[in-house]
DNA sequence: AGTCTTTTTGAAAACGTTTACATATGCAGT
DNA sequence: ACTGCATATGTAAACGTTTTCAAAAAGACT
């Protein structure tokens, strides 16, 4: 049976009350008593009971983080910079992981409301537009708490968007690549999450743009594991040989992107001479390879930061922005000869 | 205001203690009386306040994982792979990143404890054997709750630990390239924690049983961000013109070892002809360079479903052992000739 | 010293559950 | 119909805080 405040209380010699105020930092407590109760605190190293706290204040200072894989390079990123920021904050993080899967994320949602967290963050969410249900939870759980969606976009009370405009920063990519002479392009992706789904329209709307007649099904969906890099190799090889010809890819990971470059190492095709690549998210990944990959950074950790001193500021009362969209930037390395650069 | 137990019990016509034996899924409760209940919660959409809940039980089924850095590629995958793995088993995860600051990592334990976590899981700990401040605080919180350690060992009542015999792997690799024809080895780390100073004893180990008088310091610490492969890659150039020479290097990280490989490829050596490699961790970057990285596979997946099942049992009450120790394996792949694998 | 104001303190209610204990109910066997 | 026993239900205390309200103490004036 650990220390309660009422042991404080009576070591001291003063009220529940007194002790409570004391440690909650009120001012009007005179200072004697403060030093008197304080002592005992640390004396006898007392540490108040976050459930029943919990009850009083109904609040936990906990902020759920629901994502739907936090091993994932780009999710472990996002999910480690909101933990950092809430920290500084005084804001705890419960992470729970869907695994993409729409009922376990229902669950979690009300578990986390239930638990009186004080905000849910959503990240890597499945979320698009359109899905009725999914939506529907959603605007069930806005209505207890505030909700974050990184990297997604939904307009509903209470509910803030920080993204990256993925579409126009795709579709800029596309125009570089185009521009720079490469006009057999495909694209490649993994996810029809919000930005999943932005990132390949923002493709065909430069493909369309371009005024080339390009081949009408250029776009293609892997749908294994974006850490086997042999099956996404496999993958490219595969559309290759259905008889698409391609000098150029671009990619909404940039697993999918390495995947690229070792398909063509494996047909001794030069890159970027005989295939331009571009990949998503600046990762790790694009130093790894030789010649280390053109990436887009959308931004992750500014974007983490907005979400955070957004959700404070929104906790604190203050009216916000319902939307922060932030632009990404193509990072030129190896795998590019790009050279109308619109930046 | 939210829906209460209370609510429930009058527009269902019960007390408040056959709601909650309801709800608990109690044996001894009507069929009939159970429906009725039953349909009142669903229509009213009623959960438990977890506070009030979490007072009454006296648990929140919650489990603290307290972190070095969750953006780490290894790190990430442990805190995904507990995250999974008690979810499955009704826990949920409060997670914590300490960022390799002892301070932030007394204060978390402590805040974990009051919020009354079921136990507390270490996972990239720095902790290392006689660190007496740092075993202070886990032996404090061992009085509370099991505290489980993956990738660490420490002795301690109310202590588990899961880990890869990192020593031994190491040895064993290191002896492999000796064998090879190899004995010009360096070694690179970027840890002090508990396993990484094992895996560099186990290199040491080797090297001295090895019966060749190598070079007195062929171990070199990189104390920068391991995401920078383009610093790392100085810092082995760094080491080969400070005059040491070698044509083997064991990294305690997989992004060492890329940046030996790319260090090698700046300078025309031939991977693995003038230049053997081999990494630990296995992970996906072992599949992005050219040649293929030779890598350690510590059974990371193997391990954390071990820690999960044993503190599940812990915590229902049953005997475990205190250490759960894997060996790791070491997977042959480009980087490296090696002809006497052990196993 | 006496009054008024301000600051400090304490008593007790409230928060929403769980659960030990007591009581009521249902059922089987006479 | 009655007894005894098992099962179902209700009552109320307990969990450890915060906070409202009232009372007490301390200061600041006359």
């Amino acid at each position: 049976m650990s220390i309660t405040i009422y042991d404080i209380s009576k070591m001291a010699g003063v009220s529940t009350a007194t002790v409570s105020r004391v440690f909650n930092g009120s001012q009007n407590v005179r200072p004697a008593t403060r030093k008197k109760v304080l002592d005992i605190i640390e004396k006898y190293g007392y540490t108040p009971n976050a459930f029943a706290r919990g009850m009083g204040l109904r609040s936990a200072r906990t902020v759920g983080i629901l994502c739907a894989d936090s091993s994932d390079l780009f999710l472990a990123k996002a999910v480690y910079y909101l933990e950092q920021k809430l920290q500084k904050n005084g804001y705890e993080a419960l992470l729970c992981c869907t695994g993409y899967n729409l009922d376990i994320k229902k669950n979690y949602l009300s578990l986390m409301l239930s638990k009186g967290v004080d905000s849910i963050i959503l990240v890597g969410s499945n979320f698009i537009g359109p899905t009725e249900l999914e939506n529907q939870y959603i605007n069930e759980a806005a209505t207890q708490v505030p909700i974050m969606l990184l990297n997604a976009s939904y307009d509903c009370e209470n509910v803030y968007s920080i993204l990256c405009d993925d579409f126009q920063t795709m579709y800029e990519a596309t125009k570089s690549m185009y521009q720079s002479g490469i006009s057999d392009i495909i694209y490649l992706y993994s996810s029809n999450s919000y930005s999943g789904t932005k990132k390949r329209e923002g493709f065909q709307a430069a493909m369309a743009a371009s005024g080339l007649s390009c081949p009408e099904n250029n776009t293609f969906y892997y749908d294994g594991n974006l850490e086997e890099l042999d099956r996404i190799t496999d993958f490219v090889e595969d559309i290759a040989a259905s008889g698409v010809s391609f000098h150029g890819v671009l990619a909404s990971e940039d697993s999918l992107a390495i995947g690229s470059i070792k398909y063509a190492k494996r047909h001794q095709l030069r890159v970027p001479e005989d295939l331009s690549v571009i990949g998503y998210n600046n990762s790790i990944l694009t130093s790894c390879c030789t010649p280390e990959l053109t990436s887009i950074d959308n931004r992750l950790e500014t974007m983490t930061h907005q979400l955070v001193n957004t959700l404070i500021q929104v906790l604190s009362g203050e009216e916000m922005p319902k939307k922060s969209i932030f632009s990404g930037h193509l990072i030129q390395r190896g795998t590019t000869m790009l050279q109308y650069l619109d930046k």
